[in-house]
RNA sequence: GAGCCAGUGGCCUAGUUUGGAUAAGGCGGCAGCCUCCUAAGCUGCAGAUCGGGAGUUCGAAUCUUCCCUGGCUCGCCA
């Protein structure tokens, strides 16, 4: 398809280069025009062919206005001495002026046989790129103070979405975890179960269990301050190494930790490794130090830091007048470190909004210690999450749990499926309850601009009707049931045969001569947007925004829905059935192929 | 106060990076479609000063600028 789309544009190029010789007009680029300046004047204009929106406009479009001022004549004239001086030949097979517009037309047939024999051949690879980095992904960053919740889940489906996608093209990504197990924050729902938790086991999941006390320290702290510096006297204790703190700590990071892991379990989410902040925290003074005896770093009352007025951002502190490390200084350390050990091409960190100058003034720090690989760090931020009455309050323990929501839409999706199926083993169900609420959740996440806030709508979160995964699934589960039916249908024309039945044979799709001529007005839209798969994978990688994505499938599957009404399949003429099949099974191919990039599975019947 | 991000029908969003033909979907509302391949679906109707002004351009939701509104950030917190 680019090879017809330089060809157009080259035929253009060559009209307009007759054009400019002609020119001598000293007001114009090309008053001293030679063959060369020409062409180069040419490609400075970096004239493109556009996609019409309406098929009745052709496959390519030239917009002639941008030609206007250099010719100084009106687009439709020039439009007009373009035509007269092209071909048409092989598969463009008609020119079109539209006002400024010139339309090419290209056979269809064409264009279809090339995209649906491509999505054959290469199949489940079918749009995928052929990259071939080691990029090491950080994310869902929880604290062991309480369970995960709404935020977390945006979090780990991002980050889960974008580690596929890339593992999928082509990458060898290495997915990690930093655990933020120390600190203040911890040691408040430590110093809550000391004193209120009388040595008691959890009574439900562990990691709520531990979230309790946290929000217990909270409210007390409220009415008696103290509490606070009680909490710092742990922190400290617990640094010094003091045994029953540190066998507290233990205790209930293990509680929180297996809470953690069962949640993971539940969202289908996996890292291939963990790093602790707790074993890590002390680290990168070294580096702070020694930047300062290189005059990297600057000094202000005992305090070192990092001047990043080159940078046009504010000063950072690096450590402490006390000599204790901040969280940057593990940060830096890390950073450093992830490259060492793991020779990596990049190094991204899927982490919130609100951390978007934390991350800048990191990235100039690395700059500023000259290493080389400096640039190839990346923050991929992603807005907040709201709920409908503000923002979430672990604090106060206004949060929508990870759990809760992970468990309530696979309920609802289990009680739709019995809906439908009565005679559905409580084992398939289970599978595709999974697969369909899973789908849902993480499509409702996914589908938002990564950049922008989302406000969560607690039924649209859990609707399976709309911009929904399980609208798109259900698009495949209707294609699996016509191929199925089609097989029975060949089945039994082949029985019939052998009873020498005047019934015309219809051999197996994928080995019949498909007339790529014979597609009616949507299935060639169809096609064509079958064809627009590769660039949306592309650019989905290339932005990082998995949205991109779940905006072409919802098109696609919308697209399939209305053919599906419109079209009896199982009805037409033989050779025309064939060629329907041929194509529904490609468009479920990519639709497959689509969700998968995103890690939502699609059960084969809903 | 400064920096960053956002503002598109009642609500949620796509389109903005790369300016092009009538601003595209979903939810909700109304009116229809299951003797027909799964109605988790489809069709139709109503609903938009693309936050506002100015500018650049043949052409602006898209670029520039000013203003308004909202969010995030600006710790020797994490």
């Amino acid at each position: 398809m680019d090879k017809i789309k330089t060809t157009i544009l080259q035929q253009i190029n060559n009209y307009l280069e007759k054009q400019l010789t002609h020119i001598h007009d000293p007001a114009t680029l090309v008053s001293d025009a030679t063959p060369h300046s020409t062409k180069k004047f040419i490609n400075s204009l970096n004239l493109t062919l556009e996609t019409p929106k309406e098929q009745t406009l052709g496959d390519y479009a030239f917009p002639c206005f941008q030609l206007a001022k250099v010719l100084k004549k009106s687009p439709n004239l020039i439009a007009q001495e373009i035509i007269k001086s092209m071909q048409i030949e092989r598969p463009i097979t008609k020119i079109e002026i539209k006002g400024a517009y010139l339309n090419f037309f290209i056979d269809k047939s064409y264009l279809n046989e090339k995209i649906l024999k491509e999505i054959a051949k290469k199949k489940e690879k079918f749009g995928l790129l052929k990259q071939k980095k080691r990029i090491m992904l950080e994310y869902s960053s929880p604290n062991t103070n309480k369970p995960l919740h709404l935020g977390h889940v945006r979090n780990c489906v991002l980050g889960d979405a974008i580690a596929t996608m890339l593992e999928k093209n082509g990458n060898k990504i290495i997915r990690v975890c930093l655990v933020n197990d120390r600190g203040i924050h911890i040691c408040k729902s430590m110093l809550a179960y000391k004193k209120w938790g009388n040595n008691a086991q959890p009574d439900c999941k562990s990691d709520f269990f531990v979230g309790k006390y946290y929000v217990l320290f909270c409210k007390e702290a409220e009415k008696n301050p103290e509490l606070e510096q009680e909490a710092q006297k742990m922190l400290q204790e617990w640094e010094s190494g003091n045994k029953e703190v540190v066998a507290l700590w233990k205790k209930m990071n293990k509680w929180v930790y297996n809470g953690f892991s069962e949640s993971y379990k539940k969202m289908d989410i996996h890292f291939h490794k963990m790093y602790y902040e707790s074993k890590i925290y002390k680290k990168g003074k070294n580096i702070v130090k020694k930047g300062l005896k290189k005059d990297i770093f600057k000094e202000d009352n005992g305090a070192i830091y990092a001047d990043l007025s080159l940078f046009n951002l504010p000063k950072k502190v690096l450590m402490r007048a006390d000599g204790t490390s901040l969280y940057i200084t593990q940060d830096i350390f890390l950073a450093i470190e992830k490259m060492k050990q793991n020779k990596l091409h990049a190094s991204y960190y899927v982490v919130g909004s609100e951390q978007n100058l934390h991350f800048q003034q990191l990235f100039a720090i690395i700059k500023q210690l000259k290493y080389k690989w400096a640039d190839k760090l990346k923050h991929i931020s992603y807005g907040m999450v709201y709920l409908p009455d503000g923002k979430m309050k672990s604090r106060e323990g206004k949060v929508v749990d990870a759990d809760d929501l992970v468990e309530e839409i696979i309920e609802l999706a289990k009680y739709e499926i019995k809906l439908r199926h009565k005679d559905l083993s409580d084992k398939a169900v289970e599978k595709r309850s999974k697969q369909i609420g899973l789908g849902a959740l993480r499509f409702y996440l996914l589908k938002t601009d990564l950049t922008k806030d989302i406000y969560f709508d607690p039924k649209e979160s859990i609707s399976f009707e709309g911009e929904t995964a399980p609208y798109i699934q259900y698009g495949i589960a209707r294609i699996n049931s016509i191929k199925k039916k089609y097989d029975e249908l060949i089945k039994e024309v082949n029985k019939n045969k052998s009873k020498k039945s005047k019934k015309k044979l219809i051999k197996h799709v994928t080995n019949t001569k498909i007339d790529f001529a014979i597609y009616n007005e949507t299935e060639n839209k169809l096609i064509k947007l079958l064809g627009e798969f590769n660039k949306v994978v592309e650019d989905t990688i290339k932005q990082l925004k998995p949205s991109l994505l779940t905006r072409y499938l919802l098109d696609l599957t919308q697209l399939f829905n209305m053919y599906y009404h419109e079209t009896q399949i199982l009805q037409s003429a033989p050779n025309v059935m064939d060629a329907r099949i041929y194509l529904i099974i490609s468009v479920k191919q990519v639709i497959k192929n689509g969700l998968e990039l995103l890690h939502i599975e699609s059960p084969g019947e809903m």
